[in-house]
DNA sequence: CTGTTAGCGCCTTCAA
DNA sequence: TTGAAGGCGCTAACAG
């Protein structure tokens, strides 16, 4: 059985197919009997509306994009939280009536190749989301006058149509470093990601933040580069506790680094946390399951996406101002943090 | 600006919208030096062409859909792996010209809802894949049926249109236990999911097999239910040392169990791997950073994905039978398995 | 080689 | 309350 259409209905109804449109999408201007003779017709040819054919007509797709952006292929997509961050954009797009598509984003910088929003014009996409996007993307300064609305995560951008969503950083990191200086820890190590992330500049902003608020000097050699990594984190932490023996906490800008230091201060001998303290950031699944659990800052993820998702839904269907959202993070206190040993 | 259309570049290029169709679309049958200004004038335009008006006239759609299932809401797509298959597909189908669609699909059981069939034919998906179906789905009747290719992933299904791809799980879970009883072990307990997935299944049938190999008796009272979770693990190993004290090692069915086991067995005092060797499944990232490293199966997830969407894209394109693609999964020895105490 | 015609499935005027 | 006509942007015959 080939799919019905409108004509096929208004054939077995012997109406026009004006007055199908009209029954099937809920106007009044339609008798009554009418109406509920040509739905009950549409339920029993299995009528699905051809949204490309309407698209066509009223120039509005009902769908979204979605760039998962990643420095090299399949980055993005594996990315732990990428999953619950989808689910809450897909839950909240559903509920409005939104359907979402999915870009590979990972092609080389080759010339002649479509631009993010080619890609989108090509799809008719209404509004798009950027997951990953980063400060030297090629296509930044194109997506600043999008001339449809665009949500990107975790990053502020600045343009007429863009709206960001992310977690306050700042706050989330402050509040890690806190906790350790609040336990009696002065000489507090960081291991943060890689310069280029917008995330890194934020947290380590954070960091200084807590250290000023608790009267501890920023001590440069306590700061280290991880990659975001758990190998780079394991030769960051290495390299502080040579640089300061004095060293008795270390917060790190990712839970996969977190696991790394923890590695590496077990294979030093140095027991966790009774002669280290480790603080993460993220609080993926992992963090609950390592010995001792990983203190961590937990990301709302999926209000996250849920929020991107509203943001962009409202933007497209009336006219917003560019926004800027921050969502909470909250620390989740458990095993790998205690008072330092001298303070015992 | 508004954007370009082929009537737009047909105006400036003083031609027919055929003219600049055939020429935009590669066909031979028109003027070479036509074609040059009629490209050249597409470029100026930023020209991209209109997908839905596109398949409206030709019947495809470029696009394939993609349902990522979960018992509860938002499931599907935390599951570690999902991203990394994802990706593979993704990658794959756009080398092959093809769009990717999500749909969410955690909607309540409701009456008058749209089939996933039903999301399909609205948006003129050509293929789809389901990645997380359950033998129990409600749909299932309707997908052996399905007018248009569907991939199944991690499962298998019988149709006249379905392909299944997924890993060897029988040969996966024989070669984990086949490794601890080559090590020694002659009680190797069995920490599987739930019953109702076929993964569960399959995993004990692997388990089983290799006992046969090696001349092992199958002891029911060594087998568990873990719940894919990790508490549920911990409470499954406590069962099983107490009911055979005299157990060496333990296949779990997935690393997320393994970690639960792990804790357990530390917190009944037992070292890994001295008193009891551990297996996982699954090899996902927190794997290589436990302490010790865990020993597991690793599952080609990348290339489940590539696979995928070759088979679907290669059955939109041509008619194809139903197929069934079993991809190998590879032992993966690290740091939680040894021989037996006695054996030593 | 190029243009004309027709129509994909749908919605939206405008008349009746 | 209903129907006829037109067109969204594009491709696929068929003529010239």
């Amino acid at each position: 059985m080939e799919r019905a259409t409108l004509k096929d209905i208004a054939a077995k109804a012997k109406v026009s197919i004006t007055a199908v449109s009209r029954a099937l999408n809920g106007y009044d201007d339609i008798g009554e009997e009418t109406r509920n003779r040509i739905i009950e017709i549409a339920r029993e040819l299995n009528y699905q509306p051809n949204f490309a054919a309407r698209s066509l007509v009223t120039q509005r797709s009902g769908v979204m994009g979605l760039f998962v952006l990643g420095r090299v292929k399949g980055e993005g997509f594996s990315h732990p939280f990428s999953g619950q961050i989808i689910t809450g954009i897909l839950d909240e797009l559903t509920s409005r009536g939104y359907d979402l598509m999915v870009f590979s984003a990972t092609r080389p910088p080759g010339e002649g190749e479509p631009s993010y929003l080619d890609l989108c014009r090509r799809r008719s996409v209404e509004g798009a989301f950027f997951m990953g996007l980063r400060l030297d993307d090629p296509w930044l300064p194109l997506l600043k006058s999008s001339p449809f609305p665009i949500a990107v995560l975790d990053m502020a951008l600045m343009g007429r149509n863009t709206h960001s969503i992310g977690i306050d950083n700042v706050a989330g990191a402050y509040d890690a470093v806190r906790h350790l200086a609040d336990l009696g820890h002065t000489r507090i190590g960081f291991i943060n990601g890689y310069g280029e992330a917008m995330v890194s500049h934020e947290r380590l902003q954070g960091y200084k933040a807590a250290l000023l608020d608790r009267s501890l000097d920023y001590d440069p050699s306590l700061v280290a580069l991880g990659d975001f990594t758990s190998e780079g984190a394991e030769r960051a932490l290495r390299e502080l506790v040579q640089r300061s023996s004095d060293i008795t906490a270390v917060f790190c800008a990712s839970d996969l680094m977190a696991t790394g230091a923890m590695k590496a201060a077990s294979d030093m001998g140095l027991a966790v946390p009774r002669d280290l303290s480790i603080v993460g950031f993220d609080d993926i699944d992992l963090a609950s399951v390592t010995s001792p659990p990983l203190t961590t800052v937990s990301q709302p993820r999926y209000e996250l996406g849920e929020t991107a998702g509203r943001v962009l839904a409202d933007a497209c269907s009336r006219l917003q101002p560019p926004s800027r959202v921050l969502l909470k993070a909250t620390l989740v206190v458990r095993g790998t943090t205690c008072p330092p040993l001298q303070k015992r």
